[in-house]
DNA sequence: GATATTTTGCAAATCTGTCGCAATTTAGTG
DNA sequence: CACTAAATTGCGACAGATTTGCAAAATATC
């Protein structure tokens, strides 16, 4: 099923209305997966008031579509696993980017021990970690 | 080497002077691991002006004395490395507690392999999970 | 202690996120 | 399709967090 569909339907069985905020701004970060939320408001505005992306964003986050990553000091905002694979961040301190890393059950598993250790029952997690990506270390300055 | 002589001691390395406010900031958050900025500036305002402690975290950031650590939304401020030891937080949304973890060895070692796989070459890394504290599983509600 | 340099304090500006409320839009329903 | 109730938006004002320019003060060096 597209996620689009999943999307529609989820917020018809949460009772929420499809407005023109709540489309634009889900599409907005589906197709811009780690958009800031500076990015997304000058994108968008004025069709849609500030106010109201900061409430729809929100509102996504609320129901499980939308999450913040933070990366460093600013967060970026991309669809949840329940939109999109389960994956974690690389982010190169020198050209900025980051790459997007695939599912990794070894560290999912390690992470779930490590938590175990102390009576703790994980809901979520990030792992963010920072360094050079391949192309800026075999080029540097 | 006690961490201040060695805090000292990088000061001058970098060419900084020992002012008050690097003194004052730094001696706070290593006796308040995960102080929060808010709290930070209340305590030595008006000793230090808001701007000042704005600034000299910023400074001590950039020189790897200091970090902020991001649980979900808002951040604490910490030693780094350098100055501490490598740990992670389990953060519990229930009571709202964070857990400073011991140094988990394999944990280390999955994270850098999985960056690895991307020819990445680890500087730094995080690990934010969130969930249910011993305490609050056993005492839901 | 004199001097050059760095850093602070301050006030103003900017940025980020929130709020109340009237006006608009949406989802049903006939 | 028109009608109504409920949900949601746009707006402007507001509160808190962070940054900036600049003159004054503190620091390091000799």
């Amino acid at each position: 099923m597209a996620i689009h569909e999943q999307y529609i339907h989820q917020l018809k069985q949460e009772k929420l209305s499809l407005t023109k905020p709540r489309r634009i701004v889900f599409e907005m970060i589906s197709n811009n997966h780690g958009i800031t939320m500076a990015q997304l408001i000058k994108k968008i505005t004025p069709t849609i008031h500030r106010a109201s992306v900061y409430r729809t964003v929100t509102t996504l986050e609320d129901y499980g579509i939308v999450k913040r990553v933070y990366t460093g000091w600013k967060y970026t905002l991309e669809l949840t696993e329940a939109y999109d694979n389960h994956h974690h961040h690389l982010h190169c301190t020198n050209c900025n980017k980051t790459i997007h890393t695939e599912h990794d059950i070894s560290l999912e598993r390690v992470i779930n021990d490590h938590a175990r250790k102390y009576g703790f029952s994980i809901s979520n997690h990030e792992v963010d970690i920072q360094g050079l990506c391949a192309y800026c270390r075999n080029n540097p300055q």
